[in-house]
DNA sequence: TCTGGGGTCCTAGGACCC
DNA sequence: TCTGGGGTCCTAGGACCC
């Protein structure tokens, strides 16, 4: 990442997506608009996208489903599963739009992107974030709030002011330090990027309650009680940039599949099966990044809100030489499973994670004769990860992964693939 | 019945080397 | 008798983000 402690002239925009997972589904589903809509998150667990209506009722971000499930059908509202491929694809149509606004994109999460709108000469901001919204919404459906400023953490707070003062429409540009000001004053010290709940208590007490308040407190005390980050994050509140933009994301350095199971699992076989499915996933996202991994870690848990015996464990290898070959993995996998395993408790989740991460072309040379890059099994994978790119996950699978995957977790609530199946293209009448 | 799943960066402290 | 101290690498854990 690029640093920079300068003053800067520099204009950041943060284009949010309002709403991003309940807005995908409102785009397809138009009897979903107006009424209280969340989605939850994987096993239908907890509320991870809530609409306004949702949030009117008062359900707090997080919610478990259950809990909320009779409230929200009362108001005429609906719970849904989570559908990450269709929100992945929208994500996609999203960031292609904001492409053409600026020459730097940084793509940031799923449903936001930072824009440097400093590099050219634009007459009118205002109009110009008005016309990155009304873009955004015609061409993909989805309703963006723009948030422009002198660096990315103002930026963030000028975003929050779009998306909650009505009277702002969706975007505000706060260039001006008397607005600034404003802003400042009126933002909680706990609701800054990069404050958490640590520092937002720590602060608290320290009679810092304000962001305006830490942007002008003593650096003496700033410097001796806060990280670098908390440094940074107070220069960037004085106006100076130090996020730099950051347009082409690294490599992942650490890949974790885990997932709640759909019930309680006691037997080997089947954690063997979510096991092996995991890995399978894990070795997908190494492969598309073109790295291989050095370093593998299999866990299990139970469930920790169930009373009754807990068990919590891990155990890990190095991968020798560094491999992206999914057979091998799930052998090594397996055998990890084997230390780990122990019988007569209920399992809730599993999980694998891949460190030591390097890219392919990296792999020592002295290795070669037993790398994966050597000899066929490269093609093998190319040509599997081919296929289930074009025929939809899983077309070819492992026998390890299982047929029946009982384990699997619950998506009740699904909507269909409108953009990812053909089966499930919106029909127009 | 039902309580998410990914990630990043920083720091402290131990191991090891000279 | 003498067991310093600096550098580097690794790991675990904390804090934060979406």
């Amino acid at each position: 990442m690029r640093t920079t402690g300068l003053a800067s002239d520099e204009i950041i925009a943060l284009v949010d997506c309002n709403n991003f997972y309940v807005s995908c589904e409102r785009v397809f589903n138009p009897k979903l608009d107006k009424i209280p809509v969340a989605v939850l998150s994987n096993n239908d667990g907890c509320m991870v996208s809530r609409s306004a209506e949702i949030k009117a009722l008062g359900i707090p971000m997080g919610a478990p489903g259950f809990k909320w499930e009779a409230v929200v059908k009362k108001h005429g509202g609906v719970l849904l599963s989570s559908n990450y491929a269709l929100y992945g694809d929208m994500s996609a149509r999203v960031m292609e739009v904001l492409s053409m606004f600026s020459p730097e994109l940084e793509i940031y999460s799923i449903d936001e992107a930072f824009l440097n709108l400093g590099g050219f000469r634009i007459r009118n901001l205002d109009q110009y974030a008005e016309k990155i919204r009304k873009t955004v919404k015609k061409w993909t459906g989805i309703p963006v709030s723009v948030g422009i400023s002198k660096t990315k953490t103002l930026a963030k707070i000028a975003n929050h002011f779009a998306k909650k003062v009505p009277a702002f429409h969706g975007s505000l540009n706060l260039l001006d330090d008397t607005r600034i000001e404003e802003a400042l004053k009126r933002t909680p010290v706990g609701e800054i990027w990069g404050i958490g709940r640590q520092y937002d208590k720590f602060l608290q007490q320290h009679g810092i309650k304000t962001a305006l308040e830490l942007r002008d407190a003593d650096e003496k005390f700033i410097d001796h009680y806060m990280t670098s980050v908390g440094h940074k994050t107070v220069l960037e509140l004085k106006g100076y940039s130090c996020i730099g933009m950051d347009e082409a994301p690294a490599a992942k350095k650490g890949i974790v599949v885990s997932k709640s199971f759909s019930k309680q699992v006691t037997e080997k076989a089947e954690l063997a099966e979510a096991v092996s499915t995991y890995i399978t996933r894990a070795a997908e996202k190494l492969r598309s990044q073109k790295t291989v991994a050095g370093h593998l870690t299999v866990f299990l848990n139970t469930n920790r809100f169930k009373e009754g015996p807990q068990y919590n464990n891990s155990a890990c290898t190095t991968l020798v030489p560094h491999t992206a070959y999914t057979p091998e993995l799930i052998k090594t996998a397996l055998e990890l499973l084997e230390e780990v395993w122990l019988p007569g408790f209920e399992y809730k989740k599993a999980g694998v994670m891949f460190a030591d991460i390097i890219a392919e072309d990296d792999v020592p040379l002295n290795y070669l004769e037993t790398n994966y890059l050597d000899d066929k099994r490269k093609d093998l994978m190319g040509t599997v990860d081919h296929i289930n790119r074009r025929l939809g996950r899983d077309t070819l699978f492992y026998a390890s992964s299982g047929l029946k995957k009982e384990w699997e977790m619950r998506r009740a609530k699904l909507s269909p693939y409108y953009t990812t199946r053909w089966n499930d293209l919106p029909r127009v009448k």
